[in-house]
DNA sequence: ACCAAAACTTGTCATATGGCAAGAACTGCT
DNA sequence: AGCAGTTCTTGCCATATGACAAGTTTTGGT
């Protein structure tokens, strides 16, 4: 069992949930600490890795290798984020994309048997991951929405407004591809709006 | 209880998915056959509507209006396919998008309580459902890293190769919002590969 | 503190796609 | 069959963004 201090991040994602003190009794212990440091990969294309992780601090990024040999960031997360594979954990389907720590990071991990004994044993974790999920699935079709409706201004602008502290961390390369456009092309809009 | 013939169309998306005979006589009953005319909605903007729906037959497509009025095709579906916005089902959230019939259809739909009590007691059925869930990330996935990397033309290349029946059947406005195109770009797109 | 590498900016020019408007082909209704 | 409305195509020009390359600034390791 770790102790009280280690087990304050899992309680503040937990709480909120309707997940009783009982039921936290039997998530917490299933979920390991485990630390990456700059680089190192979560997850890398090819493989099939049946854990997921909560981010307590650090950046990590996924990303693609596009069929011209581009390096496409897929997606950015931070502190409180989940890391998943859905495909992967799921479907035992080998990963489409790499998952790489930015930064040193601090991860909570559950393996796959692990998460589903809790997810079939217990109601409010089952709903709590539902949603989870569910989450990922709206932010990603947000951000789908974007890239087709908006102007890459006003996708960064956007992205700005919701995930600053990304923006803030995170290179302009991996910020700028995520958005669907080139580096290049963000640091003129960047100077666009620092003329406005 | 439905007729045997009614049921063939469950029977069908229910198969192999682990699910016994005995769970099955279970599901069955919880889904209603409805129909839909021609450009009725499933869903509009702004409601909350916790229901989702299998495909029998017909076309249906999800649609938003962007911040200058344009109408965006956010999603195609055909038979076989689910129809469900999973905010609205899971969240409770208003629909950010409409949901609206090409042709004449018929659906099997289920309704949020009927859903959850099947998910929370047959085991398989949750299986599957989630699924479910997570082939719709996968898709939405799959169509995003698309809209970033590929050119408009690889894209609907793409397209007429996973999904011809969509593209024989629905109007080509519809597809290029879809793609993330003009109509005007999709017809000189077709073009271009026409002569080839 | 110094150097190399990485990150970021900026210039020039190229190109994919959009906007608009006119025409052609198709579709559905009576 | 005929007409109206919709869908699709095409031409012209505009524009957002990309490609490449050179320069500048920042970062990180020793």
């Amino acid at each position: 069992m770790k102790d009280s201090i280690e087990q304050h991040f899992l309680n503040k994602v937990f709480a909120s949930s309707g997940i009783t003190q009982e039921e936290l009794m039997r998530i917490i212990p299933r979920y390991k600490k485990v630390t990456f440091e700059k680089n190192d990969y979560l997850l890398k294309e090819g493989e099939v890795e049946k854990k997921y992780w909560f981010i307590e601090s650090g950046f990590v990024r996924s990303y693609i290798i596009d069929t011209e040999g581009n390096d496409i960031t897929f997606n950015l997360y931070a502190s409180g984020d989940v890391v998943i594979d859905y495909p992967s954990m799921f479907f035992f389907a080998p990963t489409r994309e790499n998952i790489q720590a930015l930064t040193d990071c601090i991860c909570w991990e559950i393996n796959f048997e692990s998460f589903q004994e809790l997810f079939n044993t217990v109601l409010n974790y089952r709903e709590q991951q539902r949603g989870l999920l569910v989450g990922s699935y709206f932010a990603l079709k947000e951000h789908s929405i974007s890239l087709i409706a908006d102007q890459a201004k006003d996708r960064y602008l956007r992205l700005l407004k919701m995930k600053p502290h990304i923006v803030q961390n995170v290179s302009l390369k991996h910020i700028a591809t995520f958005l669907g456009i080139t580096d290049t092309s963000l640091s003129r809009i960047r100077k666009e709006i620092a003329n406005e």
